[in-house]
DNA sequence: CTAATAAAAGATGAAAAGCTCTTTTATTTA
DNA sequence: TAAATAAAAGAGCTTTTCATCTTTTATTAG
């Protein structure tokens, strides 16, 4: 596993492809997302509904219904998505796994992991779930591996 | 979860507590070593049998016998220990799970995410495994929750 | 109002991570 | 050589993560 969980990379994806896909009005149906950042779709719809609930995108059932957000949730940064899902350990806890992470009894690498975190949780709040329409519609960034390309 | 998992925290953790307590020669026990850092005893001897058959520390049974590690370890990056533990992922995997990392077809936010990647490959690289003696017997460092400190 | 559509919910299962307990093997010291 | 010591190895259990399949509910177009 990465930084992130596997189900959080999901969330990811499917949120900056929904994004991509409605910003512009409409909805998409989970096959395309599941399609579109190539995950399992059933899985994802789980991972969906419960990004759902949580208001970090919108659902519509039926004919034309799907996923979709508005401009609120565009302009949301990113840690909402990974919040939502892996929680907050990620932005306050210790590297070497202490039960707090301290400045009073820091472990070993205590300032040198929180310089780390300090950038991740920087990436994570400054990068909003709408940031990359236009890099995904040019093609310039992708949400799933790309065919013929070793390497 | 943390960055890392909970096997590799502890076997960070448990290693620079061998490297402190045998630095100077002499052995420690799994008991010892388990108390120290406050982790399952049972299981930590699985994970330090593992990094002795990698040889990340080495051990020797018998009356007097325990971990310990030699001149050669305490000059060897933590990045050996995540290695054995975790593998490689965490320096060339990507943010977003994509199955590879690539310049080419860069996932969104692939820039930011390689400078955090880098800066944890630096950590790992250049924190040697002996390198935090002086701290941990000063007391300036810890390797497990210390008593009676709110949070 | 009905049929079609699409998400929501429920039930279940496989795999990996995390953890415990018991037995065996190697070493030392007396 | 016998007893004590301590890691190594083996077997197995629990929880969490990842994943699939089926049924239900809500919506909409006709
Ligand atoms: S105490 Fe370990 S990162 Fe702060
Ligand atoms: S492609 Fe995602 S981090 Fe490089």
């Amino acid at each position: 596993m990465g930084i992130f969980s596997k189900t959080c990379e999901y969330a990811m994806r499917a949120v900056f492809f929904i994004a991509h896909k409605t910003a512009g009005g409409g909805r998409v149906g989970i096959k395309e997302v599941a399609l579109g950042i190539d995950s399992p779709e059933h899985f994802l719809a789980k991972i969906l509904q419960d990004l759902s609930r949580r208001g970090v995108i919108q659902s519509a059932k039926g004919p034309n219904g799907g996923f979709y957000v508005d401009e609120v949730i565009l302009n949301m940064p990113l840690a909402s998505i990974v919040e939502a899902v892996d929680g907050s350990d990620i932005f306050t806890g210790c590297g070497l796994g202490l039960e707090y992470c301290s400045e009073e009894n820091p472990c070993p690498i205590h300032h040198e992991f929180k310089a780390i975190r300090n950038q991740i949780q920087d990436l994570l709040k400054t990068t909003k779930i709408g940031g990359f329409n236009k890099e995904l519609n040019m093609g310039i960034a992708v949400l799933k591996k790309q065919k013929n390309l070793p390497q």
